[in-house]
DNA sequence: CCCTGTGAAAGTGTTCACAGCT
DNA sequence: AGCTGTGAACACTTTCACAGGG
C-alpha cells in the first residue's frame, strides 16, 4: 500500500522493484561509512553483512542498478555511493515541510539524518498561534495560514504530517492541493489521497504490537513446545492457530446485552 | 530483515502470514473506531474501507485467524476486537522500556497511542545523569545503570531504543543480556542481535528517502513521458530506468562505454 | 581461484472469482 | 440476495547455484 500504483502497468521489466527500493537507503547508510573510512572496495559479502542482509540479495538488488561491480574484486564504494544516490534522487535538494510541530515534529526537526541526504527542512508548521515564531532546531515555527504560500514558494513537494490523528486528513487535503504528492505520515489515521500521491506511514503503535505478536508466540512456544512436530496438517477447516488460552467468557463488556454468540462452538 | 527468522524452518501453515500480522493492528484500529460509535457489525468492504485495504485481502487475512463472520452479515464488531487483540497478545500488559530520553524518546513517552493497547511504559531510562529524576510524560527519568534492574523487577521483555546512533548497539546487548526479547529501534544502526531476539526498525530518513525516489520518477515521467513505449528491451546490460534529468553527470547507457564521474577503474 | 551477475527454483503475498452458508 | 471463506491464478520476492569475467 501507499507505495501508490503509478499508474504504470507495472507489465515488466523496466523499473526497479519496490523491495529493492526500500534497501537501497540502506546500502547507502553503508557505503557512505566506508566511505567516510576511506575504505575503497567492498564485496557483496561484506557490504551485506554491514546492511543486514544476505550478500544474494544484494547482487540482486545492485544488478537491478546495472552492472557496477568488478568481478573478482568487488564494488567500488564511490561509484556506488553516487550511483545509488543518484538513483534515489539524492543529488538534488528536496524541500521538505513539516506539519504539527509537537514532541515528535521536533524529534524530526532536529533529526540529524534528515538535514544529511538531501532533504532540507524548508518549514515548521503549526496551528498553534502560541507555537508560530518559536524557534525549533534553529527554525522558526509558522502558523498553517501560511502552508500554501510556504509550499509554492519553495517549491516543496514532500510533506511530514505530524499531527493528531483528528486533523492529519485536512492537513493532508490542504497539502496535496498546495502541490505536494509526497507524504509521510506519523498520524495514526488512513489518509485518502488522489492518484498520483504517494504515501508511507509510520506508526509506532503498529510496531509494538507486532513485537508483541512475536513475543506472545515465543511465550507460547516454551510450554508448546515440541508437541506438534509432525502431526499437523490435518484439521484443515478448525482454527489454523495453536492456543493461546481462551478466557472462557470472552470479553465482559458491550454496549447493551452481552455479545449475542455471533460464533458458533 | 527484523522479522527474526524465528527459528522455525518455516517450512508450512501453522501460523499467520507476516504480512497478515502487519494489517492486523490496522483492522483493530478501525475495529475500535467501530466499536466506539456502537456500530454492531461490518462487512468486509466496509471495514476493508475503513482500514484502507482491499476487502478480499481482508477477508483472506481473517481466514487465517478463523471462520470469526457470518456470512450475508458480515463480522461482530466486538467479536473481532477481541479476537484481533488476543491473538495479538494485547490482552495482557505489555511493560516497554525506552532507552534514550532526547527529543524521540520524549515523544515516544508521551505518545497516547503508546499507552493505550496494552503497552505499558514500565520506565524512561537515559545515560545523562542530568536526565534523571526529571519527568517526562509524568514519568521520572531513570539513569542506565539501573537498567538491568528494572528490566529484571518488571519482567520487561520489550526495549525500545531512541538513542544516537553510536551507543545503539551497546544499548541493545544490555538489553538482551537482562532479558529483553523484543526490540523496537529507531536508531539509523543495523543492530545485531542474538536468534529468538526480534527487532523491528523504524528509520525516519529510509522513508524519506523511498518518498524521495517516487518523487523523482513522477518528475521524470512528465519529461519522458511517452517516448519509449514500445522500444526497449534491447540494452540489456545497461541501465534499466527511464531518464530522470539528471543535471551533471548524465548517465550514458553503453555497458561498457561510459565512464561516469567517479569511475576510478 | 575470487567474486559478480543472473537464470531458475522456491517461497510469499495478492487478487480473482465463485461455492456455499445465512 | 448478500457476504463470507477459500481454492487457484497470478505477481512479487528471496534464495540457490553456477556460468563467466578478472
Amino acid at each position: 500500500m501507499a507505495t501508490g500504483r503509478t499508474h504504470r502497468p507495472a507489465t515488466r521489466s523496466r523499473g526497479i522493484p519496490e523491495a529493492t527500493v526500500a534497501r537501497l537507503p540502506l546500502y547507502l547508510r553503508a557505503l557512505t561509512a566506508l566511505s567516510e573510512r576511506s575504505v575503497p572496495t567492498v564485496s557483496s559479502e561484506e557490504l551485506a553483512a554491514a546492511a543486514g542482509v544476505n550478500s544474494a540479495k544484494l547482487r540482486k538488488d545492485f544488478s537491478y542498478l546495472g552492472s557496477y561491480g568488478t568481478r573478482g574484486v568487488g564494488y567500488d564504494v564511490e561509484y556506488l555511493v553516487y550511483q545509488i544516490s543518484r538513483e534515489l534522487g539524492l543529488t538534488q535538494d528536496w524541500p521538505v515541510v513539516i506539519v504539527g510541530i509537537g514532541n515528535l515534529g521536533a524529534a524530526l526537526a532536529n533529526y540529524g539524518g534528515f538535514a544529511s541526504r538531501g532533504f532540507r527542512v524548508a518549514a515548521l508548521i503549526d496551528a498553534d498561534p502560541e507555537m508560530a515564531g518559536k524557534q525549533v532546531a534553529g527554525i522558526a515555527v509558522q502558523h498553517s495560514d501560511e502552508l500554501e504560500k510556504i509550499i509554492n514558494d519553495q517549491g516543496v513537494s514532500i510533506g511530514v504530517i505530524t499531527t493528531p490523528p483528528g486533523v492529519a486528513q485536512q492537513v493532508c487535503d490542504r497539502l496535496v492541493a498546495a502541490g505536494v504528492t509526497s507524504i509521510l505520515n506519523f498520524a495514526p489515521t488512513v489518509l485518502t489521497v488522489p492518484d498520483g500521491v504517494d504515501v508511507r506511514k509510520v506508526d509506532l503503535s503498529i510496531e509494538l504490537q507486532i513485537l508483541a505478536f512475536h513475543e506472545q508466540r515465543k511465550a507460547g512456544e516454551d510450554l508448546a513446545a515440541e508437541d506438534g512436530a509432525g502431526d499437523d496438517e490435518e484439521t484443515e477447516g478448525a482454527a489454523v492457530l495453536p492456543v493461546a488460552a481462551e478466557p472462557t467468557g470472552r470479553r465482559p463488556q458491550g454496549p447493551d446485552g452481552d455479545v449475542p454468540a455471533v460464533m458458533p462452538a
